[in-house]
DNA sequence: CCGCTTATGTACGGAACCGTACAGACAGGG
DNA sequence: CCCTGTCTGTACGGTTCCGTACATAAGCGG
């Protein structure tokens, strides 16, 4: 079904434009959209799914930047026009997505309208999101960090469990494995989530939100008032 | 003098329309362009003068997240429409810049056209860069942090020299003074380069390169592969 | 040339996290 | 029901960097 909010708030005719090209696709744990450095074909808007950014250094090490759900759009190289993505890209939330055509989106971009002005504004979001997260990387904890993940990530599903395991968000968060068991463990000691075999259960959402740092709040604040605003 | 890239590139057609609204203005070292939460009344594209995009933490904490020079535009938000910015602005190396309105700016965004897709272009590239820094943040040292930072300032200025003071620097790469004077400690004695109250000079610039990480390679190839190509 | 401000050098205990290793615990298939 | 692969818990020395403090040095104004 589409929930996409991008693709929502389009008026009736610009939508119809798109519609006979947007292909309802499934996304499944795991799937990689895209590798870094590769050429983007398709443009992904997700329903109910979550998708990360990753950025990969040469030895092999990695670090989410971004997550994108169904407030946004995956694949902005295709319409700023640099074609060639740097990020790896991984379905983290298994879901749906609208499909379409990387040359058709772009084609439809530069008509104007509302699509390109919703897609122009969630570039502005993902600046603010991954810039903070730069800034996060250097000052907040790892318990912090790993509290914040996993608020975003409730926030771009409906249910409270999470599937992943520690090992993957251990890459997400740059860290090793055992640092996520330590302040996985201190959380769940404090009874705020249940853990097991790559099963997340939040329990307390409100102690996570004292718990994780400032970054949640702000990067969620931005959001709301680049993309909600206007739907009053 | 008119040296900013971007500009550059428009064909005459285009630079004409700007040109009446374009003021060159000087950006003193330390000048605030804009503080974060604020609104952006006006654009900048810098000539031979290097700006800090500067995420600011709740405690104070400061981070740099991207480097803006004369191959570049401070101001982003202006024409992806969310006004405000959420990054301190600063001028990290004095120089002068080409001044416009953001309003009238963002109207000639509109109209497309070579302006529109050069400002997005630049937008792609720094959205890798703030990505790459934030994966930085988080695996690289101190010191090759340091090296980086020498580097790209380096090229966005015609000197080899530069102004700043360590605790300034601290303040960019996210850590204590301290640290930066031991790790340009270390740089001052392998003869890489020499340190004197505010006053950096490189000296061996291919040591330079081999200190620092990755990163500095990965984002200037990107820049150059998006804003570079066209001009064959 | 003196004194003051600003910039840099250095030190030190402590915290957070790394790299690595290994043990235990759980789930699913044969 | 056991075996195996996967996931999680835990440990431990080592490293980097933090927070803080204090000392030295360089320039500037008077």
């Amino acid at each position: 079904m589409l929930v996409n909010q991008l693709l929502l708030a389009l008026p009736e005719s610009e939508f119809q434009r798109l519609a006979p090209h947007l292909e309802e696709v499934s996304l499944s744990l795991g799937q990689v959209l895209y590798e870094a450095g590769e050429n983007i074909k398709h443009v992904y808007f997700p329903n109910r799914a979550m998708v990360s950014l990753i950025a990969v250094l040469e030895d092999g090490s990695t670090t989410e930047v971004g997550m994108v759900g169904s407030n946004g759009v995956v694949g902005y190289p295709a319409f700023l026009g640099g074609d060639l993505t740097t990020t790896r890209t991984i379905v983290q939330v298994a879901g749906t997505a609208m499909k379409i055509d990387a040359k058709l989106l772009k084609r439809e971009f530069y008509r104007g309208g509302v699509l390109q002005r919703q897609l122009l504004l969630y570039t502005q979001a993902l600046l603010t999101q991954i810039s903070q997260t730069a800034a996060c990387n250097r000052h907040h904890s790892l318990e912090a960090r790993l509290a914040r993940w996993l608020l975003t990530a409730q926030d771009h599903t409906a249910s409270d469990t999470i599937q992943i395991t520690q090992e993957f968000i251990a890459e997400l968060l740059g860290t090793r494995r055992s640092g996520v068991t330590v302040a996985a463990g201190l959380l769940q000691q404090a009874g705020i989530i249940r853990y097991s075999r790559g099963r997340i259960t939040i329990l307390n959402r409100l102690a996570l939100e004292a718990t994780a740092c400032e970054c949640y709040g702000f990067i969620r604040k931005e959001f709301d008032r680049l993309l909600n605003e206007e739907q009053k």
